[in-house]
Parts: C-alpha cells; structure tokens; sequence
DNA sequence: GCCCTATTGGTAATAATTCCTATTACTGAT
DNA sequence: ATCAGTAATAGGAATTATTACCAATAGGGC
C-alpha cells in the first residue's frame, strides 16, 4: 500500500480509508469487476461508503496508474492486472477475459507516421472464442 | 438504395422511409455523428420522426453491416466509412479521427491461438496526435 | 490537539439508450 | 387498386451508469 499513500500524497491527494479498501478488493477480483461490484465488495468492509466515493476513488486510482479502466459495453470495468495484456469479447458467451501476453510482434506505431498521426498508444480488442467456448464447439 | 431494401427484406425488416434517410444522412456526415447528431439531420427532412427510431434504424443499419458502430467515450457514435481503416483519437483535441489505411502488417491472430483463443476479428484504436495538433506542436 | 481543506455520504441531477403502446404504413396476396 | 396482417413509428416514460452538489467529517502538517 506504500504506492498508494505516496502516489497519493505525490497528487496533493490524501491517503483515505475509502481509498485503500477500494484498491484492495480491485485487487481481489480475477475479473473486470464494475463500478457497482467494487462498490458491493467495498460495502461489506465499509457498510456506510457511497456509490460515489467508489467512482471517485476509481477515478483517482486510474489516474495514478495503480488500476486500468477498461471501457467496453455499457459500463466501466476495472482492472488491476497492470501487465501489457490485450482483452478478449467472446461472441459466444459475452465474456471479457485478459490475453495474457503482448504482442508477438507489437505494432509498429510508425506506420502512421506518413499520413501525419503521432500515435502515442493503442488498444486493441480481440472478438472471438474464448477457450471454453472455442473447447465446446470441437 | 438497392442495397438497404433488400437487405432489410432479407432479414424479414420492412423498408421505411425514416430508415432510407437516415441511411442518407450517416452517409452524408464527414465524421462519426452520434445518435442525436444523426437525430437532428434527419429531423429536418422527417420533422416527426422521434429519437427511438433514429435508434432503432441504426440498430438494424448496423446490424446489416451498412454502417459501424463506433463505441468510444461516452457515447455510441456511427460511421458510414466501410473501408478498413482504423480510428485515433487526439490527445490533444479529443477528436475522433479516420486512419484511412489498415496496418501494414495485419495482426497475427493465430499467435493466441496457443492460448486456447480463437480470434475472429479485432479492433485498433489509437491514441495519440492528429495530423493538425502534431503539427502545432513542432 | 488545532486548523485547514480535501474527502465523504447522501441525494439529486444528467444523459444516453431502451421500453411501452396506441396508431400508422409497408408488403404480399387478392 | 384494395385488403389484411403485422412490423414499425411517434411520443413519451422508464432505465441506468455516471456525475454534481453540499453540509458534515476526517486526513495530516503544525
Ligand atoms: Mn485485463
Ligand atoms: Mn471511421
Ligand atoms: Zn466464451
Ligand atoms: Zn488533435
């Protein structure tokens, strides 16, 4: 939790109790967990938060890097997996899973270059069969 | 138009007039209007038509691959651009903007097939400069 | 402990999208 | 061209994720 207090103090942000229990339970999830999830598993341990504080605290969060939000469908998920991995929809059973590895060959940003883009990062979403599903259909 | 009303017969939809026009006026947009943008231009030819069927006409649009949908920020934004081509949004001024070129070298998606993936298709977005704010910048 | 002020809890507001329903208007058959 | 069956529409209400507001609270530097 050093890296939260100090990333924290670093913003002119302070280090709350609402703050850290929200990063712990992130970190809980295996998943994608949403604004609302975090904010039930928050609950139990701080029965009086506010769905308001969660947004907020996942809002700072983001932005000191300790978690990534990942935007896809009609809400919000979180993620605490830091490591470069794209993220997977399977079209069978509508599930967000992490690609856990980068790219064989990452993107060579330059291309664009010609056409006058300065591409500083890129995400990529794969649609397809997650393993379960890709297993079910053989 | 050919394409609209057998395309929507084909699928056993009806072919109205309200969705002749809107597929008139996405395709008249340079950019990527959003639902209500495309709700505003078609209102000045069909004074009575409401914002659910605009919704509902792209949703069939969509559906039959006459136009994209653009999922991006806080709002669905649409894209009657079919050609494959990617989309970066500026870091600098927020616009979302073509990539009028696939990648030079297409994504490997058998490389996630050890995984146990079977990837269908993908979506790039990037971040970074447009060609306008890129140049103010040197 | 004291003070300053960032943060919180509770609630209202916002806004994109979907849902509901009586009425309208495509479309295939007569 | 008329008709009947039903998909689609207009208009408005409902839903829902997220943000805004504000009086009360609590970090943290002294
Ligand atoms: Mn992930
Ligand atoms: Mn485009
Ligand atoms: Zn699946
Ligand atoms: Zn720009």
């Amino acid at each position: 939790m050093k890296e939260l207090s100090e990333g924290l103090r670093q913003e002119g942000y302070r280090f709350t109790r609402q703050r850290r229990i929200i990063l712990e339970e992130v970190r809980k999830q295996q998943y994608h967990p949403s604004a609302k999830e975090i904010y039930d598993a928050v609950k139990i341990r701080l029965p009086n938060i506010s769905l308001g504080t969660v947004y907020r605290g996942l809002g700072v969060l983001t932005e000191l890097g300790l978690i990534r939000k990942v935007e896809h469908g009609e809400y919000a998920r979180f993620d605490a997996n830091l490591a470069e991995h794209h993220h997977l929809i399977c079209t069978d059973c509508d599930q967000l899973l992490d690609v856990d590895a980068p790219l064989s060959e990452p993107l060579n940003t330059q291309q664009f270059k010609a056409r006058g883009f300065e591409v500083q990062r890129y995400k990529i979403e794969l649609y397809g069969l997650c393993p379960t599903c890709a297993t079910e259909r053989s």
